[in-house]
DNA sequence: GGCCGCATGTAACGGGTTACATGATTAC
DNA sequence: GTAATCATGTAACCCGTTACATGCGGCC
């Protein structure tokens, strides 16, 4: 079976969640699900057209500046159809520096460390954001969708904890061993 | 500046570490490189072309049943030159799995359980399979090369480890809260 | 003879990124 | 007035996936 396009689902789960428009919707990515997704303008515009010819959304012109939508009852459908369905295995993700490191026999050790230390700098970085992002979530009156936002954030830091602590653990290995 | 296609240094790297046909470069991806890389023969043989065309890679024809090749000093130093550069920024992974979870008021608590349960599988399955791989590479004779391998493969151990220890996490999570 | 694994390749397709274009409104 | 932000959209391009095609050699 080929594989299901994910930026519908991304839009329509959105949707059900108030945002309304594509500009919304793409904003609300980059701040809220931008440690998971991304989308970009080129996707988002689109595909509302596509879903609203398939009758799974509908445009509610409210006369603004700015063109909104709904879900209809088959996009709902639809949206619970593909939350439930489990995903079936682990997807290799590309990984840059990995793939780097796995040839780094063709640089000096002084700098893959560098490159490392620099991977844990970013690394730092964007767990203090999540520290922050989790502040926020719990500051807001407690809705039933703040539980499953906060497990997606604990994801993010457990994954980004672990992977400081593999930059540390390397660079000590990388220095135990004589320069080359 | 516009982004570096890395299909051509995947392939470099691999030449210069004696992978010399594009079959056998697929085949090294899929068995050692497969917890952070992946290619297909759809990219494989027309960038080896591209590479030829390009003078970055020399094809040696030593007439037998496959079509090797080596790397130009050009092409060496191309290698050299990407590996060396860092990377500069975290990329945003697209994790379907979290999307889902982001989205999981839509279905019930015994759903979302599951399917992070069913994720814990897999993920056990992938730390035994990194566990394999590390016993073959320390029984192989030291090569320069096996640090950086060992390297790579700790940072899967870690990641897949705290990303277990966050199935467990959340599994308690919502068994904790009341069912919907 | 037929099947399987090795080995190389091409073409269609799908999806995401980027650049570009347009227009409205707000801020200084 | 002009710069920035909001807002919607299109088209070109790049890259990866998939399916298909071909031919060889070994095995049962």
């Amino acid at each position: 079976m080929p594989k299901e396009n994910m930026t519908r689902y991304a839009i329509l789960g959105l949707l059900a969640s108030g945002c309304t428009s594509g500009y919304e919707m793409k904003h609300t990515i980059d701040t809220s699900l931008n440690h998971f997704w991304k989308i970009s303008f080129g996707q988002v515009y689109p595909m509302l057209k596509t879903l609203a010819q398939e009758g799974l959304i509908e445009e509610t012109s409210e006369g603004d500046d700015r063109k909104t939508f709904i879900l209809t009852p088959d996009g709902e459908a639809d949206l619970r159809r593909w939350v439930e369905e489990p995903t079936t295995e682990l997807p290799v993700q590309r990984n840059e520096l990995l793939l780097k490191l796995y040839f780094a026999r063709h640089e000096s050790k002084e700098t893959t460390i560098q490159k490392i230390d620099q991977h844990a700098v970013l690394l730092r970085e964007r767990l203090e954001m999540y520290h922050m992002i989790e502040q926020t979530i719990r500051a807001y009156p407690e809705t039933n969708e703040a539980m499953y936002w906060l497990l997606t954030l604990d994801y993010g830091k457990r994954k980004t904890q672990a992977l400081l602590e593999w930059c540390e653990a390397s660079v000590q290995t990388l220095e135990g061993g004589n320069s080359s």
